[in-house]
DNA sequence: ATTATCTATAGATCTATAGATAATGC
DNA sequence: ATTATCTATAGATCTATAGATAATGC
């Protein structure tokens, strides 16, 4: 059952696509590769001609959750009217961005679990985080490129806490309030900070 | 094999001890019951004598978890000589913190998974972040309950998001950055908003 | 002829339970 | 007599591999 070069590499981009969504609706362990085969319609078996191993998938898909998380990011700076840093905040403490994981920061869905991961997962990780973090400086106020830097590292920090704990709580209005409160906070000091 | 009562209940609390370290170092899925057993110096079997089910575990050492972290927290507060909001935020984005998620903060150390939990823990866990929040609330400067409220909430999602992504990044002096950024953020906040 | 996928399975590992064992406590 | 723990195991599930199958592409 062989199947032609551009379908076979088509197949390896359904793996990693659903890998990239899987991860993080369930966790990197809460996925097999069987499961994650029979999502995109082939046999567990054939997993191994296309990686190595689980933990290559994990670190190929982490590293492609993040682009299309970037690229997400990109657009909707590019369609903000008002206040770009603002536009970021709404778009990621959003009730949609909360109940869809899949889609969303692949460090608010799989965050703590990357301490655990080996180091061919972290790497990629970390280099993603700094170009999150590249992203969310040009959009910051401040007056040096170094205070723009660390306001980005905090600004991603409270993001990354308060949709995590927005998810956490079983309780929808407490939810709400936690991603209403880090919106507020951070265009609040958008607006102190342009003022210093 | 019988023990006394007085043993079987020191046994139940050194599983759920062991369990509350290792749920946070490994993950709620990253140990098992034989293996938190044998930790504890019993054989697996035994475990079902003590708790319903992993399930009923998990929530109970989640709640011991933040009962032992707010005990913690109470105590820095009251040895903090200078201002409580930087005695806390030093003590939770320290190293140390960094380096041992097994007597830390839960959230930091599992929060990503914490939507993936049935009810009975994600109740148990909210109920906790109340209690943290409240903490919080008593040492953050603002004028009204709502505020300080409100305060405390993006608080503790930037020490959770600062401390996840130290621990994520496969560059020491990058994490070290982050904690330092974030705990820079948090006093300078401070300072700012005594003055409004 | 080559090779992407499938079938079948090895070897671990996990939660949970049943029945045996042996020490407590009436 | 009661019961906390242990031994043994059922029944799932997981990653990874070996060999068979059948379609591609020289």
């Amino acid at each position: 059952m062989k199947v032609s070069k551009e379908k076979m590499a088509q197949h390896r981009e359904e793996i990693l696509s659903a890998a990239a969504k899987s991860f993080r609706e369930r966790g990197f362990d809460g996925i097999s590769v069987a499961d994650l085969m029979r999502e995109v319609g082939l046999t567990h078996g054939g997993f191994y001609g296309h990686f190595e191993s689980k933990e290559e998938l994990v670190a190929l898909a982490s590293q492609r959750a993040m682009n299309d998380t970037a690229a997400r990011w990109e657009n909707v700076l590019k369609e903000a009217n008002g206040n770009p840093l603002d536009a970021l905040a709404t778009f990621y403490l959003s009730r949609r961005h909360s109940e869809k994981p899949g889609t969303g920061c692949l460090f608010a869905a799989i965050g703590s679990d990357i301490s655990r991961q080996p180091f061919s997962v972290r790497k990629v990780i970390t280099d993603g985080f700094q170009r999150f973090i590249d992203i969310i400086a040009s959009i910051v106020p401040g007056k040096t490129k170094e205070l723009r830097r660390e306001k980005a590292i905090v600004t991603y920090a409270s993001l990354i806490g308060g949709l995590i704990l927005a998810r956490s709580v079983a309780d929808t209005p407490l939810a709400t309030e936690i991603l209403q409160a880090v919106a507020s906070s951070l265009s609040q000091n958008g607006i102190l900070n342009t003022q210093d």
